[in-house]
RNA sequence: GGCCCGGUAGUUCAGUUGGUUAGAAUGCCAGCCUGUCACGCUGGAGGUCGAGGGUUCGAGCCCCUUCCGGGUCGCCA
């Protein structure tokens, strides 16, 4: 029958009462919900991390003065209110509610703190507003018990990890944000520095060198729950600042890193998911997934496979097949009927975006066969295609003649697009392998030379040592990655520690030798002294609790997410700052 | 850097071929209401149609520029 303006001592959170509680004098503080005021009678829905309850204004048991205080009562009213649990009437039970069974009939209650009218529905009803107002009002957005529950489970997986590590006998080392710009790879994000005109800090991509070097340190077993900055563009899947799961180890194979991050994986799906995955996991080569899935990370959960129809193309009469390095297609089985030609021809758009120059189809319907090249077959070549493509009635095909990148990446891409049009992809299904043996190096067109795949430090595997002058596009490394429902969980390799073989490595790059150690002769040095060999992986905690969590974006797995610019739209970063700041680190005021 | 989609009330949206005073729902404010749970009923307030320029007798609508948000290609060892 009070009114107070201190908060009481919390006895239980408010999404938690149950039955159980009924007859129980509880302590509560919150958020108001909403409220409902029948003129005798107020129902407020109080809300805190773990959820919703109903409290009950009856002014013959609360009196005037706290009737009073609950007709003010508005959304997101601050409150602390001490009542006693009861169980509703049968007829008065709430199933939505989890707390649905009982209600608070308040005695005691502090107001502390009214709210303006918030700009965002806070509540689980309005998922698809306005997603620059969610991120503007992301301290808002957190209120609600879903994105809480997203919260703890973060939570409960880096907590995992730790403890899978640490009973791993790795030790957990943290290193520096302020570190050394390095030359190929990502943007690094730049910090001036005020003691040193003209020079910078980076912000690390990865702690990839660091790491390296505690292995040289004889730490022997190392990991962290790393923040990385890339400073480029983002994607739904991707965000300036992330979080990796950092580790490296010495004296191991491939084979040892994998067990350790597969026993990771283990973990996490048991506590955060309750389900088990087995062991060891499925390994395909990155040649198999490319020929396969036209993908390093393909999304196994449906068919479609892709197939290699070149040696066909030669000789078929339709000079685009004929004149192009390959031919590769796509039998979409059974989807002859499901796609519009509409729908076709917005595919053969879709494929234009990866480079492709067309995209050729034939299909199988009741009344024939339909293609737009099937007039520059002969019938013999036709029915060869269809035998060679698996081709039955209902079928649709798929085509790609171009060179081999463009062919694979054009054809997994449309695949993957074939199986969300179509809902082809069993989303129950967890999918977690390992694809191995990637090239060592890539040809870049743009830069005319090999780039290192994965990185300058990436081992090749020992059997292909041979293949190192006279065909370095062909050589494998010790590098592995880990794939999850379709996406990039992490990757790692086996590193260099033979000095020879990373002056090779340079070599094969096109990185001049006094260049290499201006950039990395403080490791080349440091490999001088004994260094164990080594390797490792990293896999992206906000990733993985996408797929764990089936977000579609990783803004919803972040407290604090950034726009797809890079900016944060709450704090509005990044932001101009006082001339004066610019000159003590020696930079010029931008020019207009 | 390229391409696609979007921006109208606090919020989610509608807005016809370019034509009167820009609408709905919800939220908000006021009043009534003792079993609501998307409470109900009555009344009310609320708009720089992202911004700037142009075409026109007349622009939320057409054109140009630009800003912001989302997606994507490039990029992301």
């Amino acid at each position: 029958m009070t009114i107070e303006s201190k908060a009481f001592p919390r006895s239980h959170y408010c999404g938690e009462l149950r039955p159980e509680q009924a007859g129980q004098a509880v302590q509560l503080c919150g958020w108001v919900q909403r409220s409902r005021n029948l003129g005798g009678l107020i129902f407020v829905w109080l809300r805190d991390k773990t959820g919703l309850v109903q409290l009950v204004f009856d002014e013959t048991i609360c009196g005037p003065a706290l009737f009073a205080l609950g007709e003010s009562l508005r959304g997101e009213y601050v409150l602390s209110a001490e009542g006693d649990v009861s169980l509703r009437a049968p007829e008065a039970v709430n199933d939505k509610l989890p707390t649905g069974q009982i209600e608070v009939f308040v005695k005691r209650a502090a107001l502390l703190n009214s709210s303006q009218t918030p700009p965002i529905y806070i509540d689980e009803d309005h998922p698809d507003e306005n997603e620059a107002l969610r991120l503007k009002y992301r301290y808002l957005e957190l209120r609600k018990p879903s994105v809480q529950a997203m919260l703890r489970l973060r939570s409960k997986l880096t907590q995992t990890l730790r403890s899978y590590m640490d009973s791993q006998n790795f030790i957990e080392v943290e290193t520096p944000i302020l570190t050394k710009s390095t030359p190929e790879g990502a943007r690094d994000y730049l910090v001036p520095s005020r003691v040193h005109p003209g020079e910078f800090y980076a912000l690390p991509q990865s702690p990839q060198i660091y790491k390296q070097l505690l292995m040289l340190g004889g730490c022997d077993r190392y990991f962290q729950l790393a923040r990385c900055f890339r400073d480029e563009d983002s994607r739904a899947d991707r965000q300036p600042e992330f979080t990796q799961c950092d580790l490296e180890m010495s004296f191991v194979e491939p084979r040892d890193v994998q067990t350790v991050v597969e026993g990771a994986f283990q973990a996490v799906f048991r506590a955060v998911k309750g389900s088990e995955i087995k062991l060891p996991l499925e390994r395909i080569t990155w040649r198999q997934a490319m020929d396969d899935y036209g993908s390093d990370k393909p999304d196994r959960r449906f068919g479609l496979k892709l197939q290699d129809a070149s040696g066909w193309a030669k000789g078929c009469g339709f000079s685009v097949f004929e004149g192009a390095p390959q031919l590769r297609g796509i039998n979409a089985k059974g989807c002859a009927g499901r796609l519009s030609r509409k729908e076709i021809d917005a595919l053969g758009e879709f494929a234009k975006t990866f480079k492709a120059k067309g995209l050729a189809w034939m299909s199988f319907g009741p009344d024939g066969v339909r293609s737009p090249f099937l007039k520059f077959l002969s019938d013999e070549k036709a029915a060869e295609l269809k035998a060679l493509m698996n081709a039955e009635e209902g079928d649709i095909l798929f085509f790609v003649a171009d060179q081999e990148s463009v062919v694979l990446q054009t054809l997994g891409q449309l695949r993957l697009e074939i199986g969300r049009r179509l809902k082809l992809i069993d989303l129950e299904k967890d999918d977690l392998f390992w694809v191995t043996e990637f090239p060592l190096l890539e040809w870049s067109e743009e830069d005319q030379r090999f780039l290192a795949m994965h990185h300058p430090f990436t081992s090749p595997m020992d059997e292909d040592l041979p293949l190192v002058q006279a065909d370095p596009g062909s050589v494998r490394a010790k590098a592995y990655d880990l794939v999850l429902n379709g996406l990039e969980m992490g990757s790692g390799s086996i590193r260099i520690h033979n000095p020879e073989v990373q002056e090779e490595m340079f070599n094969m790059i096109g990185l001049p030798h006094d260049l290499a150690w201006e950039r990395f002769g403080f490791l080349l040095e440091a490999f001088r002294y004994g260094v164990p060999p080594h390797g490792g992986f990293a896999f992206g905690i906000d990733r993985l609790m996408m797929a764990l969590t089936h977000a579609q974006s990783l803004r919803d797995v972040l407290a604090f997410p950034k726009a797809s610019n890079g900016a944060c739209l709450m704090m509005e970063t990044p932001s101009s700052v006082q001339e004066e700041q610019l000159r003590a680190l020696h930079i010029a005021p931008a020019r207009e």
